[in-house]
DNA sequence: GTAAAACGTTGACATAGGACAAGAATCATA
DNA sequence: TATGATTCTTGTCCTATGTCAACGTTTTAC
């Protein structure tokens, strides 16, 4: 059960036996189905999630009703809302299980009492902190001033398994092109 | 010299005389004219800035010589180029003042003995990281699925002194259109 | 297992905005 | 202060990509 996650802790910094069992005692198993709504547009983030299992996707929606993907965290990555989870406002985003999924899931109290209390935690954090932003620019600023051709290139190299792994309307939406764009592209490689 | 930045330490933490004068006496004092690059392209990030006075501007180029903008920081604000300042490896992106600034340069090895030694300290790293994290997906993402014309009005709303106080052609490479549009744009409202 | 809904693909069409250029205005340098 | 360089503005033109629609395929739900 903690398998993946003891990986990813132990990947970033020692802890002791003790201290893996205090941690996963925080964490709650969540199993979820396809297309399940862990977090609304208008609620507040009060949860941390570890994929240990399938794929969480975080996307919003555009006044005319489209949806923007800014994120898919696969098996081994932490995910939620960040800046609702950091300022407790409205998320104004939405996480959703894009499939059938097992999750390990942490409160926002219980992840801060572990970020205060172990050091080592508090060293995770910020790596995730530093990483998150890291990846963030990287991909937003990565597609500045490319063309659709560009962009789906860029995923190819860079994100190879997200093609294959998630509808073509969702990379679409992750790409900021349309459907019928990225279609006639992929038609074309 | 160091009333903006401590204005800015103790909005952020609670710090006593010592350790005040302790982290001022890791701050340089630069001056700098109009244009001066602080970091280049394939440099590595080895200091953080605060801007006393002036305007430095984060932005990188595309293959075709563009120029894209990716953050302007103002008086009070905290700067470099943060991927390479966590990773150390070269920037691939530029640090320049585009007025005649006085700085206060902190070196990365201080930076990080400030996080530390002082609790204080490592609370307003993570709170740049955080607030860096938020600012920047705010930013990017809010853009996504604006057209020019959006986009143009979301600035107006979200750092109305960005237009006034930059060129024609930053202000046209942060927002990801091109210099005639915005003109045009901005010629319509 | 079947009907309905959602999705993917492809074509025809429309358009936002980029590229280029030229003249006016502003800025920099000596 | 003069002159060359850069930037701003605005026109014309063009292309990438969005929209819409039709149709076949896949998925969902009862």
């Amino acid at each position: 059960m903690y398998t993946t996650l003891k990986r990813f802790l132990e990947s970033k910094a020692d802890f002791n036996r003790l201290e893996l069992d205090e941690v996963y005692a925080h964490f709650r198993v969540i199993k979820t189905k396809r297309n399940e709504i862990l977090l609304d547009y208008d609620q507040v983030s009060k949860h941390y999630y570890f994929v240990n299992k399938g794929c969480v996707r975080l996307f919003t929606t555009t006044k005319e009703g489209n949806e923007i993907t800014r994120y898919f965290a696969f098996k081994g990555s932490f995910v939620t809302a960040l800046p609702s989870f950091i300022d407790q406002q409205p998320a104004e985003e939405f996480l959703q299980t894009i499939e059938k999924s097992e999750l390990l899931c942490i409160t926002r109290s219980d992840f801060y009492k572990l970020v205060n209390k172990l050091p080592q935690f508090t060293k995770i954090y910020t790596e995730i902190l530093e990483l998150g932003f890291i990846v963030a620019q990287k991909r937003i600023y990565g597609f500045q001033g490319y063309d659709a051709l560009q962009k789906v290139k860029w995923i190819i190299q860079n994100q190879p398994q997200l093609l294959v792994r998630v509808s073509n309307k969702m990379a679409a939406s992750y790409l900021g092109i349309s459907p019928s764009t990225l279609s006639r592209i992929k038609s074309r490689l």
